[in-house]
DNA sequence: TATCCACAGGAAATCAGGGTGT
DNA sequence: ACACCCTGATTTCCTGTGGATA
């Protein structure tokens, strides 16, 4: 039995931990100039890709409508900031009508009634129209009116971010063939939508009749920054949100480094700098140093894995608790996308209003799992023993053991215990034999 | 060399759960 | 109450496939 003075004895002490902290040195003067939605002064070497977009926006001043137009690049190469810089330029330079700007992210707005609803409330600056209800259809006649009727004369940006995630979806054609065509409906207020995409291939997934409106100019390309540039950026930003004297010499190369090896994110090397401070903050000390840097670096990359997982449907963290148990209970295990569903099945099957899942749905998760960095999956071909993913777990097993169990029905249940029908017989070892041989 | 396994993965259909206006 | 809308998850149906084996 757990006493009192036993529970004093583990207990953290919130009360001595902001003291403490209080106390602690300061490392943060502006923490905000870390963050990715910060907006700089300057955008250091950006300078041709605003020249050119400013270029082609700069008729938005006389009240002209600007040709719609791309900008490709990969995250963290500056597309969303150097858009966002340029609003506000723009913005300081209108006397009169300063144009519109809303951004739609599609991926967190993701499909396109929600697009046109979050650009009719957007306008409104309420929540007009409601998450889901209505026909399409009704929802763009609104926008029409308001757009004539708000807007009236000005200019309106259309911002797509992550446009590619759009487009894969269906319906993503359409809503941007409609988005593209707005001005031949209105008669006082001018749209012009600018898309910013990832994938450099974005042209292929459109459809004609999108791209000769979206084509009208030549596509921006941002490329990615390079270690020095990387640096530069955080210099910039570092003058800003840290005290004077405060980062170490060396850190900040460190940074971005690390980021640049991972295709130039600046958003990386921002988040990595912003995390180390927080780690020499936590350590009470006076400066960040190059150890808080791999620290941060570690954090970030468990953040990512935890935070993921935690935010998957249930059935995702089935999937992925089914190969957490076909590697713990048979480490030199083959696994294939077979075992990994009948485990499934028998997991799903002991929590009860629990569906169990077919093969193709399962598969799909798998891909899932795979493309989050949290399994390895290989196609395979085994000859007469059929084509099949092998399947390796591809986070530290204790890590994962730690994650799952924090889930309420996987726990409730006791899942990460329980041994799986499929391992009780010999089945599964003398198919591994077979495959071993294979392999 | 034809066969055949155990899936892969695309496309379309279906279902449940959120909503609408009349 | 009713017909209808939108979405996301899943199922159904389907065709394709690499290579050991008979």
């Amino acid at each position: 039995m757990l006493t009192n003075q036993d529970n004093n004895n583990y207990s953290f002490n919130i009360d001595k931990f902001y003291k403490n902290y209080l106390k602690g040195p300061k490392i943060f003067r502006n923490r905000e100039a870390l963050e990715p939605s910060f907006i700089p002064n300057e955008l250091p070497h950006r300078d041709n890709e605003i020249e050119k977009i400013a270029g082609i926006t700069a008729c938005a001043l006389n009240g002209d409508v600007p040709p719609n137009f791309l900008c490709y690049g990969m995250t963290g190469t500056g597309k969303t900031a150097t858009i966002r810089y340029l609003s506000q330029k723009i913005a300081q330079h209108c006397t009169a009508n300063p144009p519109w700007w809303i951004y739609i992210n599609c991926n967190i707005v993701s499909t396109p009634y929600r697009i046109l609803a979050h650009i009719y409330n957007t306008i409104v600056g309420k929540e007009k129209i409601p998450p889901t209800g209505l026909p399409k259809d009704i929802i763009l006649k609104k926008l029409l009116g308001l757009f004539d009727q708000t807007i009236k004369e000005s200019v309106c940006f259309l911002v797509l971010d992550e446009i590619d995630i759009l487009v894969e979806k269906k319906g993503g054609n359409e809503i941007l063939y409609n988005l593209t065509r707005l001005n031949e409906n209105l008669d006082l207020c001018r749209t012009s939508v600018i898309g910013i995409s990832n994938k450099l291939k974005l042209m292929q997934f459109l459809d004609s009749r999108v791209t000769s409106t979206l084509d009208e100019e030549e596509p921006i390309v941002f490329h990615p920054y390079n270690a020095n540039e990387l640096a530069d950026i955080l210099y910039l930003r570092a003058n800003i949100a840290f005290d004077e004297g405060v980062i170490e010499e060396g850190v900040i190369k460190l940074c971005a480094g690390l980021a640049a090896r991972e295709h130039g994110d600046a958003r990386k090397a921002l988040q990595l700098l912003r995390k180390a401070g927080e780690t020499a903050e936590r350590n009470q000390s006076r400066k960040v140093l190059e150890q808080h840097v791999h620290k941060a670096q570690k954090e970030i990359d468990k953040d990512h894995i935890v935070e993921y997982i935690f935010s998957m449907p249930l059935q995702a963290q089935l999937t992925l608790t089914a190969v957490y148990l076909l590697t713990k209970y048979n480490a030199d295990n083959v696994i294939t996308s077979g075992d990994i569903y009948e485990v499934h099945n028998d997991l799903a099957s002991r929590i009860p209003g629990l569906k169990q899942l077919t093969h193709r749905r399962i598969s799909d998760y798998i891909n899932e799992l795979a493309l989050a960095g949290l399994i390895n999956a290989n196609t395979k071909s085994m000859g007469h023993y059929g084509r099949t993913k092998i399947i390796k777990l591809d986070v530290d097993n204790e890590l994962m053991e730690r994650v799952l169990s924090r889930i309420t029905r996987i726990k409730t249940h006791d899942l990460l215990n329980y041994k799986p029908i499929l391992l009780q017989g010999d089945k599964v070892r003398v198919k591994n034999n077979v495959f071993k041989k294979l392999l």
